[in-house]
DNA sequence: AGCCACTTTCCTGGTT
DNA sequence: GAACCAGGAAAGTGGC
């Protein structure tokens, strides 16, 4: 697994988690054999057991599968141990996280009271939501799809099946079916980097946060991160560049003039404001 | 099977 | 000269 896109956490956490991750501290992520951080994934263990980050970890990964809008969850409300998350009532979830926490809720409550060694499939297969293409989907179609993801999920208190999945697609426009590939896009990716600069520092910086105007300050550490999530070890960023200069067609991205590994986000890019809704 | 969107790969030529 | 930028052309990928 990729650790792109975390949610936001308090500095004191982010440091701790620094001082618990050595191979962090190059400002590139290694991973072991597992793909984990630290050894044992969320996924593998007990909730019961997660440590601060894995409660993280798991929050992330139920935004990437389902392709939710970052600010579906707020991060900051869960910098609790897995203990602590296990002692919540939907109210606390409800209370913490509106009407996700009532998402989140069902979704612990299952990998409670389902044998870890299942997780792993389970953790592959619940992918219930393929966002729309280029980042074309309105934001507050997003989230109406996030609140209808709810309600089926609150209903049947445990996480969606197909059937699910496929009912709540047929409440979609048909724009939302077009193109639906699963996993984040390269422009995505980028904007979750500069929105999660903790679980990936010094790799790209903003220069202008209102303007979307950001810098690539490792160019090569990107693309071989892009390269791993797509899986292509001969990934490149000037590779990676051809595909960011297409963006400028599609306005996703505006172009940046006389400065180097300099870009903007365009009107066709969404979710990278700070007070988007 | 074929279309489509989205890259990926390769390239030439230009700029910093 | 290395690193980056611009954009054409074509191939590859995966969903539908």
């Amino acid at each position: 697994m990729i650790l792109e896109g975390t949610g936001r956490m308090s500095l004191n956490s982010v440091t701790s988690l620094l001082h618990e991750q050595p191979s962090w501290t190059d400002g590139y992520p290694t991973f072991n054999a597992s793909g984990s951080f630290f050894g044992t994934q969320w996924h593998e263990i007990h909730p019961q057991y997660w440590t601060k980050y894995q409660v993280w970890e798991w929050l992330q990964h139920l935004l990437d599968t389902n392709q939710l809008d970052a600010t579906c969850i707020p991060f900051q409300e869960f910098d609790v141990s897995g203990e602590h998350l296990c002692n919540m009532s939907l109210q606390d979830f409800t209370r913490a996280a509106g009407t996700a926490g009532q998402l989140l809720y069902s979704n612990l409550h299952h990998l409670k009271w389902n044998d870890t060694s299942l997780m792993g499939s389970w953790k592959e297969d619940n992918y219930f939501y393929d966002s729309g293409y280029g980042g074309t989907v309105e934001l507050v179609e997003s989230k109406a799809y996030c609140r209808a993801q709810i309600s089926v999920n609150a209903v049947n208190h445990q996480p969606l099946d197909a059937s699910d999945i496929k009912r709540t697609q047929d409440h979609l426009p048909k724009s939302h079916k077009k193109h639906t590939p699963r996993g984040t896009h390269l422009w995505e990716f980028i904007r979750d980097i500069l929105l999660h600069p903790e679980k990936n520092p010094g790799l790209i910086k903003w220069e202008d946060r209102s303007e979307g105007v950001f810098r690539f300050l490792k160019s090569e550490a990107v693309a071989q991160l892009w390269g791993k999530k797509k899986n292509n070890s001969s990934m490149t960023y000037e590779k990676l560049s051809r595909a960011m200069r297409y963006y400028y067609k599609r306005e996703i991205l505006e172009r940046v003039d006389g400065r180097r590994l300099v870009y903007k986000f365009g009107k066709n890019a969404r979710g990278w404001r700070e007070n988007e809704n």
